[in-house]
DNA sequence: GTTCTAGAAC
DNA sequence: GTTCTAGAAC
């Protein structure tokens, strides 16, 4: 069971600049931003606040002791790890750019029954396309909709006093049944709520949208350049007529003369 | 017959 | 968290 904890190993590193890139996005003093093993997105990362007082390893080994802690520690550990996660969202949203030159969506929340040790915020992108998705309980498991991915501005709602649930009350009462019993609810597309039963079908489908997504914004890039060549020739055109106007009063448009009298030229000669 | 799921084992 | 596989579903 070593390797249900092995998210703990790289929170209780001293320096966790010293973990290789293939395994750590970035980091901070109070957290480190790793790849998903199992990415289920393009972009799948989890943060992991580290192990520093004046938490323990055993206060931050999962949500629901976090939500034990007093109130305002725990409040100060979820806005830390948000901060954190905008900074990774902005790096994320960078490499979207520089492979796919466009971006899309991503969410930031907590598995409300976490498989893993040490409390671990998944910072992914919402395509559902990152190939390891080989389950009814991995789909409803990240689905923004389906209620066992607590999306962390939600959770941090909890803190404020008239927004239910209160943190009063979800401090008590996170419960693993009822949310275990979410991920057997019947499949649904996280982009256009289609009902579909299995699991090959539910990943055609994903891929199906993220290649029309592809496609589509292809198509926007290739009209915004139309349209920038359009503007710039007309642009061009109406300089060039302005110049003509009022450089020379004098002389008629040279250039639309000789135009005109070499094509009668041309007609007068074709009709002869 | 093949495809797919779901639960046990790790 | 994943892998494996028996048997359900098609």
């Amino acid at each position: 069971m070593a390797h249900l904890t092995v998210l703990r190993g790289y929170a209780d590193r001293t320096d966790p600049a010293t973990l290789p890139d293939t395994i750590r996005l970035c980091h901070s003093d109070f957290s480190v931003t790793v790849f998903d093993k199992y990415p289920k997105s393009i972009f799948h990362f989890l943060l992991l606040p580290l192990i520093r007082p004046p938490y323990t390893a055993q206060d931050l080994r999962d949500l629901r002791t976090v939500l034990q802690l007093p109130r305002e520690q725990a409040k100060a550990l979820l806005q830390n790890m948000r901060r954190d996660a905008l900074v990774a969202k902005a790096l994320i949203e960078e490499e979207m750019l520089a492979r796919h030159s466009f971006k899309w969506d991503i969410q930031m929340g907590f598995h409300a029954v976490p498989s893993l040790e040490h409390i671990h915020l998944h910072i992914m992108s919402t395509d559902f396309n990152g190939g390891f998705i080989k389950s009814k309980k991995h789909l409803n498991s990240f689905h923004p909709k389906v209620g066992f991915f607590l999306h962390i501005d939600d959770v941090l709602s909890w803190f404020e006093p008239d927004v239910a649930p209160t943190w009063f009350a979800m401090k008590s009462d996170i419960d693993r049944h009822e949310y275990e019993k979410l991920l057997k609810e019947d499949m649904m597309c996280p982009h256009c709520d289609k009902a579909i039963k299995t699991i090959p079908k539910m990943k055609d489908h994903l891929r199906a949208a993220w290649n029309d997504r592809v496609k589509e914004e292809s198509n926007k890039a290739a009209r915004a350049i139309a349209a920038r060549a359009m503007a710039r020739s007309k642009r061009k055109h109406e300089e060039q007529e302005a110049a003509e106007t009022d450089g020379d009063d004098a002389q008629s448009p040279p250039a639309k003369r000789v135009e005109t009298d070499s094509s009668r030229a041309v007609e007068s000669t074709q009709a002869s």
